[in-house]
DNA sequence: AGCGTGACGAGTA
DNA sequence: ATACTCGCCACGC
């Protein structure tokens, strides 16, 4: 038997923990990749980016967005629909925003993850 | 083995 | 505000 074969499960264990996260995510909020990362206590944003890319589809995509707060390419207007829906707060009441389309305003709906000090870590 | 690329982040100019 | 660089890790060629 080679070890070579790992059993490479359905979805590795650390998808599974971001797609976990991701579900945690209230409405309303969003968080980083980084931020999910941190979380996690493991991998880097690129890993979480990743594995959203690949798995993301089954949870709310759209609550972990970059650190800028741009919404996804090709996925604006769903991103945007799903926004309104949650009330989550959007940066586009200003003259910046003019012809661009709206960002997550990152300074109010960036979630910390239940602050974790409720018995977390 | 190296090299480019990616649903990233932060820093600097 | 934009553009560029570097660090990061996994994957494909």
């Amino acid at each position: 038997m080679s070890e070579e074969n790992l059993p490479a499960t359905a979805l590795p264990e650390y998808a599974e923990r971001v797609l976990e996260v991701a579900e945690l995510i209230p409405p309303g909020r969003v968080m980083t990749y980084g931020d999910v990362a941190e979380w996690l206590e493991e991998g880097g944003p690129r890993q979480v980016g990743r594995v959203m890319a690949l798995y993301g589809s089954a949870v709310p995509w759209w609550r972990v967005v970059r650190a800028d707060g741009v919404l996804l390419p090709g996925h604006e207007l769903e991103a945007l629909g799903h926004y309104r829906t949650d009330g989550t707060p959007l940066k586009e009441a200003s003259r910046a925003t003019e012809g661009h389309l709206p960002r997550v305003d990152m300074k109010r709906a960036r979630w910390d993850g239940g602050a974790r000090g409720d018995g977390h870590i």
